[in-house]
DNA sequence: GGCCAGCCTTGACCCACGTCAAGTTCCGGG
DNA sequence: CCCGGAACTTGACGTGGGTCAAGGCTGGCC
């Protein structure tokens, strides 16, 4: 058609960049490529939006271009598990694919975001026909899996003060000081930590009386990244036999 | 090859009896099947003995032919905290053959077993021939990946009461009343729902003492099913918010 | 500038659960 | 039959962390 060929064009050429920066898609045939843009639906979230809810017939899978995207289950108590965050090219619901269930969680944007609707049946065809993407979905439900497994071991092996430290080591920028700013509301990381946020305060407190860092607002300024490692290292190992 | 023709021809009738039975595989054709059973490789555990550890790089995945497999993963500290029982027909570490790292935990024979090793190359090499082979791939990963979900919010969500009361009424043969038969030790059980067997003990008491269960050796009688489901559904509601 | 509303912090309190320790019961072997 | 050990039970105790409540702090808004 030609008619707005230029801004269909455009929309593909941004939608492709997109697809050939994630892990999911990077290495497909640029033919490949095109044949998804095609199908693929452009989602626009406010912050705070829901994406799906838990038991929602699935349309598809997903993939973040921008913003972050909160994976949680919420109990019948009403109190939210943070499942992941999903970030800029990472995908979920993958799962939903090749279920004939709902969706086993909820999704909503954590801030304004951006979303690629991969839908169902367009990708289940093309998975059909291309066995490495095929492969590639495996490999992202395996890293999947590998995160959830990270998650149990996070929320069974190891207090807040171990997981907090866990979170310093691995959002600090490289050097041994460096500052992180945090994304949301200092709850939120409590949330994503799976504790309170009063508990937060207090284990940020003790860290802070150790000068190991300082808090002002959105900041946190870490002093000295190997002491924080080797605390690290060590509530994982203290409670070893000797 | 004329030599022991009944035998390996009554192998491979056991085999495919197994593959045809279990979710993975049931659908797919004769020849498929025939196919799949010729690379499998039978391998039998004792007690105890473990199948493979973390980091072991991977073989293939496995499928229970008899027996229980515990998949499970070691803290630094050294305490084990259990990811899955896996029992007859069922199969796991699919995930290790769309990753090129090692296996991500432990898997170890609770009893006696004989598991069904399918080697990584050949199967992938299946997998890329047969698109509905790939799509029960991605469904059972999908499946253990609403297991991990699961698993998240019985240890986030839920006191070992309520896990407790959980694990009774999937394990509970129809009815009103019947007996569970324990298949290992209660340390095994109390492992299973993430506490300790002081604490498992404790709870089975305060069970018996409303007598809602007896427990003997390793019989537990539940006498009075629906009370039990209307304490589990009371337990997991109630913070609610009115 | 003043005010209100969220956040964050801190203290007080409580409870579930893990751990240690001291019995019991239940086997399997000599 | 007795003994030793494993599994189980029960009690006592400590503690991490969740919850409630009461301030400080900050920032938007009139």
């Amino acid at each position: 058609m030609p008619l707005t060929p230029r801004t269909s064009d455009l929309k593909a050429t941004g939608l492709i960049g997109t697809l050939r920066c994630c892990q999911l898609f990077s290495g497909l045939s640029a033919e490949d490529l095109a044949v998804i843009a095609g199908f693929i639906v452009v989602q626009k979230l406010a912050k705070d939006e829901y994406l799906f809810h838990e038991g929602d017939p699935s349309r598809g899978c997903y993939l973040v271009q921008s913003g972050a995207v909160n994976v949680h289950r919420v109990s019948a108590a009403g109190k939210e598990q943070v499942i992941h965050v999903f970030r800029s090219g990472e995908s979920f619901a993958e799962a939903a694919l090749a279920s004939p269930t709902g969706y086993p969680a909820n999704a909503r944007a954590v801030e304004a975001s951006t979303v690629l609707v991969i839908p169902k049946a367009p990708i289940l065809e093309l998975i059909g026909r291309r066995p490495d993407l095929a492969m590639r979905m495996l490999g992202s439900m395996s890293g999947h899996l590998r995160v959830l497994v990270g998650m149990l071991d996070d929320l069974t092996l190891k207090d807040v003060e171990t997981r907090l430290l866990n979170w310093l080591v691995k959002h600090a920028p490289a050097g041994p000081t460096g500052k992180i700013h945090l994304a949301g509301t200092k709850r939120v990381l409590a949330a994503e930590l799976g504790t309170s946020s009063e508990t937060l305060s207090r284990t940020l407190g003790r860290l802070r009386d150790q000068h190991l860092i300082t808090v002002s607002g959105k900041i946190i300024t870490v002093h000295n990244l190997p002491a924080i490692q080797s605390l690290l290292r060590r509530n994982l190992g203290e409670h070893e036999n000797p």
